[in-house]
DNA sequence: GTCTATATACAGATAGAC
DNA sequence: GTCTATCTGTATATAGAC
């Protein structure tokens, strides 16, 4: 992977979930990593593909997190406070979750990045499934959901309030 | 109120809870009602006192609702489930709701327009804290940031996994 | 209130030189 | 891989006639 490729990735990452993926333009993105924006169509071809490689790499660093968290010999518990963290992160930099966004902007990204955002969530929630099956939930699965909307939701209003507290207070009664 | 003034509303935000406040144009707002584009900013002069306008008239919307619901002679939780229903509306149409899709777009849209949707979620979660205070929860207040938290995230993936059951599924635990 | 005409800027995208 | 140059379409917005 190219330096220029993986530049193009995080600038483009950060204002997808700053503004938006309709909020920022080939131009804005040419202009913080220093070059023209025609070269950017030799990265991705399309704007589209642009995006179908931002769900991509969030759900690839989503999967390697969550790995990471099921070595770690910690409780689930831990294991799940330690995902509120990782989302947390995003709001003390002004940033929502960068699937939520496209799931906002949904009829206006394409069929393909729809069902990729299909796959991240179905993967966040099944982590979640099986970390509630361990704590002893029989209702798992429907934990994990109120889980994720809870927490896809909470980091929206913490943002607009700019009160990174909203998450844990949204997601407190959930956790164990 | 002039009729074109009003069916510019309608149709803006029907497009704004479908592909966004970023998603849509005057021209596509004027082909919709039948006018040319230029004839929008006699109403709207730019697109923010549009966006402006959006969100007053959501929130109005609700003020509305949650006032009959009060009026109305049934319980608190029947008042709440009601008030499910009235969000769960969008899904089928396959929209988000307008306040949260700005949300989304908070970093796009203005001040003026953060002022307001503060207040919108503000006053939702008034009610809400008002309702579960009268079920004698202790911890009203946080159990209505929890609820709007939840209602907000399902409704985007309901949206998503075109499932409209996800919102009660997400909502079910924080009802009584 | 709505129109035509226009201004200015920017969008995504391509061709071909280097 | 990145550039210059260019294309085509669209965005928001304004001026002034009707």
């Amino acid at each position: 992977m190219s330096d220029t490729r993986e530049q193009l990735l995080e600038v483009a990452e950060r204002l997808t979930q700053t503004k938006g993926f309709n909020g920022f333009s080939y131009l804005d993105l040419a202009e913080e990593v220093g070059i023209k924006n025609s070269s950017i169509h030799y990265h991705f071809k399309a704007k589209v593909d642009l995006a179908i490689a931002l769900v991509e790499r969030t759900h690839d660093d989503l999967l390697t997190a969550m790995a990471d968290l099921d070595k770690s010999n910690i409780t689930p518990e831990k294991r799940i406070k330690s995902l509120i963290s990782y989302f947390q992160g995003y709001i003390k930099e002004e940033k929502y979750c960068l699937c939520g966004m496209m799931a906002a902007e949904l009829q206006t990204v394409g069929p393909k990045v729809k069902k990729r955002l299909v796959a991240y969530f179905a993967d966040l929630q099944a982590w979640l499934e099986k970390q509630f099956k361990a704590l002893g939930h029989k209702d798992a699965k429907v934990r994990a959901l109120q889980f994720v909307s809870a927490l896809e939701g909470s980091l929206l209003l913490a943002r607009l309030e700019n009160k990174p507290s909203v998450v844990g207070q949204a997601l407190g009664n959930l956790i164990k």
